[in-house]
RNA sequence: GGAGAGGUGGCCGAGUGGCCGAAGGCGCACGCUUGGAAAGCGUGUGUGGCGCAAGUCACCGAGGGUUCGAAUCCCUCCCUCUCCGCCA
């Protein structure tokens, strides 16, 4: 969410913030509705002060006196109840607009309508070259059987998967081995609900907007989440925190769900787009400050591209496009892992900063000092590790030629071997 | 799932129709006192919306209703706690 004042005073600024980000909202007709609900509460406010005025002066009154000026104030409470009535609907309406209103994207966003034009900033590590034929994961998965995907579409439909024996074990040690990563760099690791309410997705961003991509548990009133970002940047909505708990460093693993919709026939191969993974996540809170959240997000996509570097997995990393962000991002990062089945370079994590769009909606705040009145905290999110899409790049980039997969140094101690697919 | 109790300001807690945005206490802030501290005394101390401001409105778990007027009466819902049952 937008302040609301600031939107007032800098309507262009929001409108090219739509255009930028191919966003169709009308904010005009916002402003419009913003400007009568004004004008509709004040009025109604100044009515019912004069109500409350007389009905104050009435308990005073003598039996007499009283009869007389219920009369009339049964005239005016007829009259304010009337003023009031169309008060909910346009509440309703500018409430349901401003939950639309785009963050606008930062400068040094290129613009473009889509990945398409996301821009490359740098590649890092060797795209490998194969002296024989490439295997693309799910060869590589049956060849071993460690992988099933009929299976699991007979379990659960298209986009699942089983994964068994060595391919299960060594996503468990990835993803452990990522929660490690991150307790190193500072960050608490925490264990969150991924059922969450209605209130955690809207506060995040996603809702509305986002329901089509949810599985919705509607008996319950309640969301799976597609990311442990949501319950880890609402854990403390509605909070006024210290200065000095900031900035909070959280990491969390958790499944995800994604229903998938609109991507039919898209990826429909393999392990790329799946309903059910699991995700490390990492999500900071912090003061209401531009620079620092600049900042803060660098590091945050360094400790994501740092554990690539352990994984000794080729990467690049994008500058994201301004047709390609959320409504509430301001700038995002994704990081693209080189997938020699694709012959290109794979989404696998994506770096975002909000500033305060969700930590209005979430109404989480803090105060710079004891005197100073809340601020609204900054927010940002990175993945650290997803899978099974970090397993199609393990198994791709490091195949050998008899279809063996050799485990980075980083994660030996925990697989046990050096080559999963040896017997 | 069954039975009961309860949700009021940072906390405890009073308040059963108007003088209640809310007593009292604790805590906190400032001042007095003191060599310094404690105690004591005094003063102050919720949040949010709108407004240039004076101000005004809203908020006593949430939503609706009764009434000229609701923390207080009525209805619905939510949450918390205790006991019993069931279960990881």
């Amino acid at each position: 969410m937008l302040d609301l004042k600031w939107v007032r005073e800098n309507p262009d600024v929001v409108r090219d913030a739509a255009k930028r980000k191919r966003i169709g909202v009308d904010v005009d007709a916002f402003l419009d509705l913003d400007q009568k609900l004004r004008t509709a509460q004040q009025q109604v406010e100044s009515r019912r002060a004069e109500m409350k005025a007389s009905s104050k002066a009435l308990g005073k009154l003598s039996p007499e006196e009283r009869n007389v000026a219920l009369a009339a104030q049964k005239e005016l409470k007829a009259e304010l109840k009337a003023m009031e009535a169309e008060l909910p609907e346009l509440r309703e309406q500018h409430q349901k607009l401003a939950l639309l209103l785009p963050m606008p994207p930062a400068a040094e966003v290129p613009d473009g309508n889509d990945d398409l034009e996301n821009v490359e900033l740098r590649r890092v590590g060797q795209v490998p070259e194969f002296d024989f034929e490439v295997r693309s994961h799910v060869e590589l998965g049956e060849m071993h059987g460690v992988l099933d995907i009929p299976r699991g579409v007979k379990l659960a439909g298209s986009r699942n998967y089983l994964l068994l024996g060595e391919l299960a074990r060594l996503e468990q040690c990835v993803l452990q081995y990522a929660l490690n990563h991150m307790v190193q760099r500072g960050f608490e690791q925490v264990s969150v609900p991924s059922l969450v309410s209605y209130e955690c997705m809207e506060g995040t961003g996603y809702f509305p907007g986002g329901e089509e991509q949810a599985y919705l548990c509607e008996r319950d009133s309640a969301s799976l989440v597609g990311t442990a970002e949501v319950p880890l940047t609402a854990i403390h909505c509605d909070e006024t925190l210290a200065a000095d708990q900031l900035p909070i460093r959280r990491v969390a693993l958790s499944p995800c769900y994604r229903r998938e919709a609109g991507t039919y026939g898209k990826d429909t191969k393999g392990l790329y787009r799946v309903h059910q993974f699991w995700k490390v996540e990492q999500v900071v809170i912090g003061p209401a400050d531009i620079e620092w959240s600049i900042a803060e997000h660098q590091r945050m996509l360094a400790h994501a591209t740092d554990l690539m570097d352990l994984l000794e997995l080729p990467y690049r990393i994008v500058n994201v496009c301004s047709g390609d962000l959320g409504q509430g991002q301001v700038q995002k990062f994704d990081v693209e892992t080189w997938m020699p089945s694709r012959n290109g370079y794979g989404e696998t994590h994506s770096a975002s900063r909000f500033y305060d769009f969700q930590t209005r909606r979430l109404n989480l705040r803090y105060k710079p000092d004891a005197a100073s009145k809340p601020l609204h905290c900054h927010s940002l999110n990175n993945t650290v590790i997803a899978s099974p899409r970090v397993l199609i790049a393990l198994l791709e980039n490091h195949q050998q030629a008899d279809g063996r997969i050799r485990i980075p140094e980083a994660l030996r101690a925990s697989f046990g071997k050096d080559f999963l697919g040896e017997v």
